[in-house]
Order: C-alpha cells, then structure tokens, then sequence
DNA sequence: TAAAAAAGTTAGCTATGACTAACAAGATAA
DNA sequence: TTATCTTGTTAGTCATAGCTAACTTTTTTA
C-alpha cells in the first residue's frame, strides 16, 4: 500500500485549522486565501493564525511563503477531507437515529469530528449503510477520501424566471438553517426565480404553494440544481 | 425543578480528575483516597494533581483539608456519576451496533464521554432502548443520575468448593480483557472453584467444560455473584 | 509615484495542565 | 522520642494556544 495514511497525532487546534483551510479553498477556487481571513473564518486573532500556520508548515500540511497566500499540500488536504467524511456521517447518525434537527446537528459534529479511532467511523458508515449525503445535502466523501465537489449554483445566481431544486444549505449558521425549516424549504424542493429586485437584489421565490422574498444574503447559502 | 443540574463548563482534565476520585471512593468504601494514590491512578505526578485539586476545590466539587484526605461534593458526585453514565452508553453503543469488541470500547469511550451535549446521550440511551449493563456487566447509572453499586463480590474472596456466575470485569486493561475472552469466558458464565492453591494463591477454576488455573491478580478483577 | 490602507509578522503576555526538584508535614518504626 | 519514610506541597519550567500592541511588507489609490 502506497496510500497508507499515517493516523498524524494532531491536537483538535490543528485538525480545526486544517479544515478550515480546506474549506476557503474549495469555496473560492480561483481566489487566494490569506492569513486574517482564516482568522477571521475561524474568530481567532491573526496572530493566532499566524502562529499556527508556522506550525503546519513545519509538519508538512500547509504551503506558504513569506507574507504570501496559503496552501494545503497533499496530506494536509487528506486529513482535512478525513475530517469533512467524520464531521458529515456523525451528522447523518444524529440526524438519522437521534432526532435531532437540521440546525442542531452541526455543533455537536463539531465535537465528534475530533474522535480518534478508525474503525469508529467506518463502522458508523457501515451501521448506516454508506451514506451518500448529510442531512444538509452534502456529499459524504467516502472512506478512500475521494471528495466529490459538485459545481455549486447558488440560488443567487440564477435569473428570473428559472426554475431549479434545492441540493444542499451551507451548515455555517444555526439561524440561518432554522429560518429555511421555518419557511418550509427542505431538499429536492422545486423553487421558481419569480422576481429579482434591482434595489436591494431581494428574490422572490415559489415553492410547493408558498411565495417568499429572501435576501441576496440567504440566496447565497441555498444552492441548487438548474432545472429550468 | 431544585435538582436542576448545571452543566458545568469542565475541561477534559477536571473530568478526569472528578471521576477518577470517584472510582477510588467507591472502590474501597471505607479507605480515605490521597493525593498521591490520585496521582498514580491517573498516571500524573503528585504535583499535577496537587494543582487541579486546589482548583477543583475552589469550584465546590472537591473537599479536603491541607494534608487531609480527599472527598468529593454533592455537585462533584454527580458530575462524576454523569461521566460513567456517558462512558458505560457508548460503549454499549459500540460493542452492540458497531461491531467493537470487549476489549476495543474503553478508549474510544473514554474519548466519547467528554462530548458535550445532553440530548446526545439522552437519544442514545433511548436509541439503544435504555440498557441496564455495560458489555462488561456494569450497571449504567440512569438519566437522573441515580447509580446502584452492588455489593461486589471477587472471584479471588470465594472458597473452594463455591459455585459463582459472572457479573462483571474491570475494563482498566485491555490485557485482561483479551484473556478474559481467550479462556472462554463470558458474562453469566457459571464458575466453579476447584482448589486455591496456598503457595501463590492461584486458583483453578471450572466452566462449561474447561478447567483453567488463574492468577490471584486475574480473580482480583472478576466480579461474581455466589450460586452455591 | 508617494501616501494610505490592508495584510502579515513579531514580541511579549495570559491560562491550562503537564513536569521536576526541593521542601514540609504526618506516620511509622527503631 | 527521635529518626526515617511516606505523603503532600510549593516553586519554577515547559508546551499549547489564545490574546494585544507594535511593527513590516504588500497592495491600493489618490
């Protein structure tokens, strides 16, 4: 086995800073990413940052020059999508088996993702028969750390007049996801792009029998697939 | 609701220490526990334990005085009793549904214990159906914390002749584990005592159809209830 | 292109929770 | 009862991972 993936002794700072790299980089593909935006991502000082990134860069996870942009070698993007995988099947289960809601979910996966043994969570994949999505929608990689980054259309970006289906919400805020239960959005919904307001880039939108107007704010973390 | 309990912000390490200190109390019941014999037990120096204890006991959780023996407080023994509750659900989760053996969910479990989230172990403990015994025999305190110690009962204090059944291991070593497994034995396995041997106190021993010589040490961690 | 703003870095501080070494108090034994 | 051993305590150090304040480099813009 080439492959073999040394099960790094990292600290749950570490692994938190890891992941969070990751997921700037995949959000923005094109766009550098900086030392105080993960600050700011992550609520710590740039200086915190700034001192934790010297470490990663010791341990051979992260690439950086001098007063240069961050990036994530090899390893360091295993271990990130590593976390990802445990992260989004300990939301499934909790989802699943526990009653827990949309919105509660995410905190508590917060704390699980940092579990250290194997055979914990392929087993829980195995109980749960291989998962493909998180109750968000998201995309569970699997147990290689093959991580499948589908193209993402926000609902943002779509125009009047189009219809689409609602794939996934981003999981960052638990107000944000108790406003999309609340207004009865849930995946696969079909929504129609009635009206985009210039003034404010407000939309109106259909679904099921309900009309809404969200903001440019909430449209930016549905995203969808084109259907019309 | 006067019972209401607070969930105390602990880090990781006061709940060690707390629970630690409540497992040497009950161990032996009458022996006042000190700080060194806490120190040892969870393998620090006395100088580590010595520093959380006096932070312990500005928190009301701890009580002794200088150079005295320790006890716990209300609030301590109940922040201690949720613990085992915790560590003694997930490791029923993961020997019935995931597939670990005896010998494998004390680690993971010692990990689990700390995630914090109520609901969590409530759903757990309602997933599984409220299960009264660990994969070692053990009791799980319930969701109101009441913890039933029975009156424990060594292999290594019967007599020859006596006829016992098996109602729990200690599941401190994983090597005993293994070797409880190895020779057969099982919970509720009806053991004979054949002879105890005065030279080094070993004892030979009978179940189902297997005779097997064990350590006074080995007896030492097997707990019984008498038959005959 | 020079000044201002933004981004990145460094130094030095804090808290937690380990550690060792040295010392003090109690318990035990000669 | 005194000497010795065991137990408990204190002082001072280290690593991790946060922080602020001050500084440097890079980028932007006037």
């Amino acid at each position: 086995m080439t492959n073999k993936i040394n099960l790094n002794n990292l600290t749950k700072s570490e692994e938190d800073y890891l992941k969070a790299l990751f997921q700037l980089l995949i959000e923005d593909d094109s766009v550098k990413v900086g030392n105080n935006q993960l600050a700011e991502y992550l609520k710590v000082s740039p200086a915190s940052t700034n001192n934790m990134i010297k470490k990663l860069k010791a341990k051979d996870y992260v690439i950086s020059e001098k007063y240069g942009k961050l990036d994530l070698t090899e390893e360091g993007k295993a271990i990130a999508v590593r976390l990802i995988r445990k992260h989004r099947l300990w939301e499934t289960f909790l989802y699943n088996y526990l009653n827990f809601t949309w919105d509660e979910v995410h905190d508590v996966a917060e704390q699980l993702e940092h579990i250290k043994s194997q055979k914990l969570i392929d087993e829980l994949d195995r109980f749960m028969d291989f998962p493909k999505n998180d109750p968000h929608g998201e995309i569970i990689p699997n147990a290689d750390g093959e991580y499948f980054i589908l193209p993402r259309i926000t609902l943002s970006s779509l125009s009047e007049g189009d219809v689409c289906q609602l794939v996934a919400v981003d999981d960052g805020s638990v107000n944000f996801l108790k406003y999309v239960s609340k207004i009865g959005l849930v995946l696969s919904s079909e929504i129609k792009i009635l009206e985009i307001r210039e003034f404010d880039k407000s939309i109106r939108i259909q679904f099921d029998n309900t009309v809404e107007t969200v903001t440019r704010k909430f449209a930016d973390n549905v995203f969808v697939k084109k259907v019309v």
